[in-house]
DNA sequence: ATTTTAAGAAACCAGTTGGTTGCAAATATA
DNA sequence: TATATTTGCAACCAACTGGTTTCTTAAAAT
């Protein structure tokens, strides 16, 4: 199946376990005891992750530690360039409404 | 239903409509045009953004134009501000390397 | 060697999604 | 007024989602 990254942030669990992962790597056992739910829903979520290459496994033993591939988020943030140059005016112009403003009061 | 705007921009289409109306608002016809997919598939994507308040509606007689809510993409990038500090750094620990060897090769 | 533990895989289920078609309301035009 | 256009809404459908339970494999501990 065809998995992107977009698709894999939608699920605030995901988003919470990118969350997790950021600060350092986890077993989906160490995972799941952050969350009600069960360890194979966990499990499920790291493969959706796993899939769009959004985390990393790396296998110690009979454990699994899940890392994450922050490079990966920057592509969320380059689909985000083509948009912030429009806000970024926006807040321009609202500079220019607030010092309009002031010089009014004056 | 509950909607949030990472659920919202999980959908290739509507990342598409997203990025077609930063540029200027549109019509639910004039946005279909630029599909193949039906007004009415257009229309239900159109009515998800407009729950998470990404785009917002403006009457004019009998047409219905939308507009992108820009100040909401920002939700994006403040969630992303977590990581950006993480993959800053990989990048400094990157030019560390860098330098280190081009100074063995001296 | 047996038992416990960590984790993935498969089967299943209810709810959601993205799409369709058909219809009704509102506005513009003849 | 009658007709055409733009749009939203409801009903329906197949596919996907997030979750569960059960089972298997493999490593570690006893």
């Amino acid at each position: 199946m065809r998995r992107d990254i977009f698709q894999a942030i939608a699920d605030p669990t995901r988003r919470a376990i990118i969350a997790l992962l950021a600060l350092q790597a986890m077993t989906p056992n160490g995972i799941a005891e952050h969350f009600d739910s069960t360890r194979q829903a966990i499990s499920k979520h790291l493969r959706i992750l796993t899939e769009c290459e959004l985390v990393k496994q790396e296998h110690q033993g009979r454990e699994i530690y899940y890392h994450l591939e922050i490079q990966k988020m920057k592509e969320i943030d380059k689909w985000l360039e083509q948009f912030r140059k429009l806000w970024e005016i926006r807040f321009d112009q609202l500079d220019n409404v607030l010092s309009n403003l002031k010089k009014n009061k004056k």
